[in-house]
DNA sequence: GCCGTTTTCGGCCCGACTGTTTTCAGTCG
């Protein structure tokens, strides 16, 4: 069964081919934003693909778009989508994605020199015919070479979690440079995407010139892509990765629009632009100004903005609640009435519930992880060592964990100030059975029940598994629901919207999993939870703790909920003591 | 192809930078 995001992906892949077809360029940007609508879609498309009335009430979908999702899902595939696979080397798709590389330039090459794939691009380079069509020069063939080795260098986007300490980094030292006010990371970082494709940095300061300089110099900058008056743009390579990064400075004054500016996303940006056109205004990355008809943008001709100090006061003056970076993606925010949900924030974090000891996989002790999380603020850890099944993990057979939760009861003795739970992160088999038998299960004060085995299984027998689990009267918390790891295993693809309602039935919180390699529930799952199971909707944030740099990764998942719009009353990591002690004991 | 405080047609954000040009097209975010 095809999820959102293989539509999604088709979608996307028809908009890249229309454009270079030459098709109008409001039709490849509908194609392309139908692809972001539906990816971040929480209903399962193919379920509701008959009902043309329900596609339709999508933002981005209308009567065409929604003829072609019901299409895909009677017959397979789309017919446009075939027949511009047909008229389109599909070879091509490679060469748009060379940075710097346009549809403009594309059409040109494969019209006048028949490219049709990366390799004829090598091709025509190497022998030097690219030399012979219009706009090309010694220079940009050169940058169209090293984008090309850039690409095949680079595996695509890089993980938020391996992405934040280079940012951390470079703004440090940004920070530092005389002169400057504020600096800030911003772009899809900022928003907290699972992936970043590369790093925007914004400053203030009335002498762009000594940041640029110091910005450029980092020993890690492996080449300088542009370098103007107000932007500048580098290749870093940090630990054999490369990453593009961008920084723009402007005056103090401009701070708060150029950070909204560069934060994005670019469809969050473009529905400001248009509220502020409607209200006589124009948007630009230096300020909200009174809109008039001269030719050259305000700010060059000394007019005076109305709002672009801070971020806050641009919302303010277009009349709209200030947006939470991670609410940034054209999703409805941008509209009168919009309120923010109070999201949950890394400082409302009281409670660790996902941790792990060397009894099994982890490398502290139950005293060190009770230490290390008192030193954080919490007032609960649960120790959750891995079950029988989980043999290369040294999962604990039943003997061993009854002398573990002796241990930890031993521990709690020791440790006054916080609470130490004796838990288990048990195995969920493929069968949707667990891995300890209840008797045992119902000795432990928190169970965590997560997949580990079977991986690749149907999605309609996933869903049966996870159900299964998050119904089951002991079990607190699903654990990392689909098993991915980023970049390395898909995991399962379970019908997230089912496994929400049972597991709201039973009061069972559905984990997000902060380890940056799972972020498990993803963004658009957590939302999906949240809606499908209402008021009864718990979501646990855990960094699934090993090692002592493992509490750090909190921050990653508190971005990924609150991208879902995960309020904090609904965490039940956020919880006082007495409340979520309270819910544990409500399944003994 | 979508959408509506410009509403069923006619719009659809804004600016910076580069390279190849002699005034601007293409790309990017």
């Amino acid at each position: 069964m095809p999820t959102n995001q293989d539509l999604a992906a088709i979608f996307e892949q028809i908009s890249h081919l229309l454009e270079l077809t030459g098709a109008d360029k409001f039709r490849v940007n509908a194609h392309a934003r139908a692809a972001r609508a539906i990816a971040d879609c929480s209903t399962d498309l193919m379920s509701i693909a008959h009902d043309r009335a329900a596609l339709m009430a999508i933002d981005g979908i209308g009567p065409r778009i929604a003829d072609k999702i019901r299409e895909f899902a009677e017959t397979g595939s789309i017919k446009e989508h075939q027949d511009l696979l047909k008229e389109v080397p599909s070879g091509l798709l490679e060469v748009l994605a060379v940075p710097g590389l346009g549809p403009k330039t594309v059409r040109v090459l494969w019209k006048e020199k028949q490219v049709k794939s990366l390799d004829d691009l090598k091709r025509i380079i190497a022998d030097g015919s690219i030399m012979e069509l219009p706009r090309m020069g010694e220079k940009t063939v050169q940058n169209i070479r090293e984008s090309i080795s850039f690409m095949e260098q680079s595996s695509g986007r890089m993980p938020l979690g391996m992405a934040m300490p280079i940012a951390e980094s470079v703004l440090e030292r940004l920070r530092a440079v005389k002169g400057v006010h504020a600096a800030d990371f911003a772009g899809s970082l900022r928003r907290g995407r699972e992936t970043i494709g590369d790093l925007d940095f914004v400053a203030a300061s009335d002498d762009p010139k000594s940041v640029h300089a110091v910005f450029t110099a980092m020993p890690e900058v492996e080449k300088v892509l542009a370098s103007g008056e107000s932007k500048c743009s580098v290749r870093l390579k940090v630990q054999g990765r490369r990453i593009q990064a961008d920084l723009r400075v402007v005056p103090p004054e401009s701070y708060g629009a150029a950070l909204l500016y560069f934060t994005g996303s670019k469809e969050h940006n473009v529905r400001l632009r248009e509220r502020a056109l409607r209200m006589g205004l124009t948007l630009n990355e230096y300020g909200l100004f009174p809109l008039d008809d001269a030719p050259t943008p305000p700010q060059a001709r000394g007019v005076r903005a109305v709002a672009g100090k801070t971020e806050e006061s641009v919302y303010q003056h277009l009349g709209l609640s200030v947006v939470p970076p991670e609410l940034r993606e054209d999703r409805g925010e941008v509209s009168d009435g919009w309120q923010p949900p109070k999201l949950v924030e890394l400082k409302l974090i009281r409670a660790e519930l996902h941790a792990h000891t060397s009894a099994s996989d982890g490398t502290l002790s139950i005293d060190q992880l009770a230490e290390m999380a008192e030193k954080r603020g919490f007032h609960t850890i649960a120790v959750t060592d891995h079950s029988q099944s989980s043999t290369l993990a040294n999962g604990l057979k039943p003997e061993r964990l009854r002398a573990h939760i002796r241990s930890i009861r031993e521990a709690a003795e020791r440790h006054k100030r916080i609470t130490i739970l004796a838990g288990a992160e048990v195995d969920i088999h493929a069968d949707g059975t667990l891995d300890y038998d209840d008797e045992l299960l119902a000795e432990l004060d928190i169970v965590v029940a997560s997949p580990h085995a079977s991986l690749r299984q149907d999605p309609a027998l996933a869903t049966r598994r996870l159900v299964a689990a998050v119904s089951h009267p002991l079990v607190h918390m699903l654990g990392h629901a689909t098993g991915r790891l980023l970049g390395r295993r898909e995991g399962l693809h379970p019908d997230i919207k089912a496994v929400a309602e049972a597991a709201a039935a039973h009061r069972t919180a559905l984990e997000v999993n902060a380890n940056w390699l799972r972020l498990d529930l993803c963004d658009v799952h957590v939302r999906t939870a949240l809606e499908a199971g209402g008021e009864n909707a718990l979501i646990a944030i855990d960094c699934d703790v090993h090692h002592p740099a493992d509490f750090d990764q909190l921050r990653f998942g508190v971005m990924t909920a609150r991208r879902g719009g995960l309020p904090a009353d609904r965490c039940v990591n956020c919880w006082t003591a007495r409340k979520l002690h309270a819910w544990l004991k409500s399944k003994r």
